[in-house]
DNA sequence: CACTTGACCTGTCCGC
DNA sequence: TGCGGACAGGTCAAGT
């Protein structure tokens, strides 16, 4: 799913819905989406007042009055999904791509004391939550490793170039999918950015120059503000807080869009394999 | 250790 | 239409 701009957008959209509400109930499948609920839900999640919704990398932490967090990965299908009172229909302006729920991927749903619901799906079920003591958030293997916010105002380009020395024998587009090196780029914003940056997905990161990776810093900042701007990529799965749709792939450049021309020099974008990936690029603009 | 590949799941699309 | 295979926005564990 998601990647940084997703996430961010379903954040956002999280923190004007639910901050404040009350948990009355939950409920899940299987362990799978949930597979820690046990008597914590009860102790410190029922009941608890939702107090903030963070993001951290492509991973979502709703904290509770209890001091305890809910901890969430999309993966690649996983929504979450809020619902009060009202559904739109087909063609109304706040339509949903979502139907009636819960429906047959809903792995988890929290009912608010308001009557509203939050809920978890999930159609591949790679996606998780989990309840833990905020405090242990940050030594959570994954928030131990990841790098830095790639958005953050203080993250530089100096640091950005600096960070992939590390992965010199691999290729860029591995390393961009290293959420260690940086944090938050996935299949359709590493291929964006590279593209911006002229620069071929399978060039060995030592080849490249402290001028393509100061390129590349700026274009995968510029991709991924415009991306959150746009509300996320919507290519199938994706939807926000409220069951919409993201725009960004309206302005794709490049990401699916084999077959057409590229909007720089009108090249056909080709498709093919690199990092284990569907990658997409110009072979005009991007030469190995 | 660094890097690559397969596994985790379900659904959809494409070619025969 | 039916069926098999490839593929899908991410991360781990296991392999080399």
């Amino acid at each position: 799913m998601p990647e940084l701009p997703e996430v961010e957008t379903v954040r956002r959209g999280l923190s004007a819905l639910i901050i404040g509400k009350t948990i009355k109930a939950e409920q899940h499948d299987t362990p799978k989406g949930f597979p820690n609920a046990t008597a914590d839900v009860a102790g410190f999640m029922i009941g608890a007042t939702i107090t903030d919704v963070r993001r951290r990398a492509k991973v979502l932490m709703v904290d509770l009055s209890t001091e305890y967090t809910i901890v969430i990965h999309l993966k690649m299908t996983g929504q979450l999904v809020f619902r009060g009172e009202q559904v739109f229909g087909a063609g109304h302006p706040n339509e949903s791509l979502i139907g009636e729920l819960p429906d047959r991927s809903t792995r988890v749903t929290i009912e608010f004391t308001d009557g509203s619901h939050l809920y978890f799906n999930d159609q591949r079920k790679f996606g998780w939550m989990r309840l833990m003591p905020t405090l242990e958030v940050p030594n959570i293997d994954f928030m131990k490793k990841v790098g830095p916010e790639p958005l953050e105002a203080d993250f530089t380009a100096t640091e950005f170039a600096q960070r992939f020395k590390r992965r010199g024998k691999t290729n860029i587009k591995a390393a961009l999918l290293d959420q260690t090196v940086v944090a938050g780029v996935g299949n359709i914003y590493a291929d964006e950015s590279l593209w911006g940056a002229k620069i071929h997905p399978k060039r060995l990161v030592n080849t490249i120059s402290e001028d393509e990776f100061a390129l590349l810093y700026t274009e995968l900042r510029a991709v991924m503000n415009l991306a959150i701007e746009k509300g996320g990529s919507t290519d199938k799965n994706y939807v926000n807080a409220e069951g919409k749709r993201g725009s960004y792939m309206d302005f794709a450049r490049v990401f699916r869009r084999e077959g057409q021309a590229c909007p720089r020099c009108g090249a056909e974008i080709i498709k093919f394999k690199a990092a284990g990936r569907g990658t997409h690029i110009c072979p005009v603009c991007q030469v190995q």
